[in-house]
DNA sequence: TGATATTAAATCGCACACGATTAAATCGTT
DNA sequence: AACGATTTAATCGTGTGCGATTTAATATCA
């Protein structure tokens, strides 16, 4: 029983790929990702996109740059993202006439019914998750704290 | 004190972006890449390169369908990464000569070596996550659950 | 044996992420 | 007003992820 402290300053046991944080996180977002897919396919959204409707469906219209401070991404990101949801009629995108360097992005009729469709998602994922409530809570806010 | 519970079939309350799993997910995920870039940056990979030499640093050579499963990737992600590391003097690839199908990755002396660059990045994304060891190990198990 | 099925990796196309740079608009200071 | 600094998006290049297809090698079984 001379196991050594999972804070173990040994380089080897450090790193262990079982004892990374990072390698559990990876996969946790890819196995993540697969199961969103075919719900998402069915509604014609990527997992992003996903998530950046789901901003815009809590408050539109909002900047790029509001969209970025809620999603964590810059426009080199969001901008080829936001042409692809104008592209589906989703959204629309116009310059703020109160200051140019702004650009406003906003639910379309289409993109605001999209919600109905989305609504029985969460509750498909949970499912599919197979985690019992108390487990998701938990993880879901031990990894807010990570996110900072 | 009428708050429904977490489980609420309310879609309106399921969709918010404060009660998604998967959106802590990506924050944490995105946050996780923005800790280790400054550290991967100096021995010159990227943050999946570095899954990649640490299953390699546990077992080599292995072949690419072992790696992806390690990995849980495909070829079609693994091939051009494994490229880049070959390209960097990392790792050498060649057929299987008992199954030309496979190829066999192996790391070579460099990709030996820099292994002992890599043992202080762990401690260090310790620091800088600023995390108790416990909520840590918590969090890795917790995500080992749900990466299934 | 020989036709067919299966397996393993590579290839291709699309959609992110993100650092670095660019371009335009606005702000701040004098 | 004027000019340099800052802010905001967009653009560009590199590196993933992954579905779909392709190619080559091996396995299966009539």
């Amino acid at each position: 029983m001379s196991k050594k402290p999972a804070s173990s300053l040994d380089p080897v046991e450090a790193l262990r790929l079982d004892n990374q944080l990072c390698f559990a996180l990876y996969g946790a977002t890819n196995r993540m990702t697969r199961l969103y897919r075919p719900l998402l396919d069915a509604i014609g959204l990527t997992y992003p996109q996903y998530l950046a409707m789901m901003v815009l469906w809590e408050q539109s219209p909002r900047t790029v740059g509001a969209l970025g401070d809620a999603l964590d991404l810059d426009s080199s990101t969001l901008t080829p993202l936001l042409k692809r949801l104008e592209a589906g009629g989703l959204v629309e995108r116009h310059r703020d006439p109160d200051d140019e360097r702004r650009v406003i992005v906003a639910l379309t009729d289409k993109g605001r019914a999209l919600r109905e469709q989305a609504a029985e998602i969460p509750e498909k994922l949970f499912c599919a998750l197979d985690m019992p409530l108390d487990g998701v809570i938990t993880l879901r806010e031990r990894l807010k704290i990570l996110a900072k």
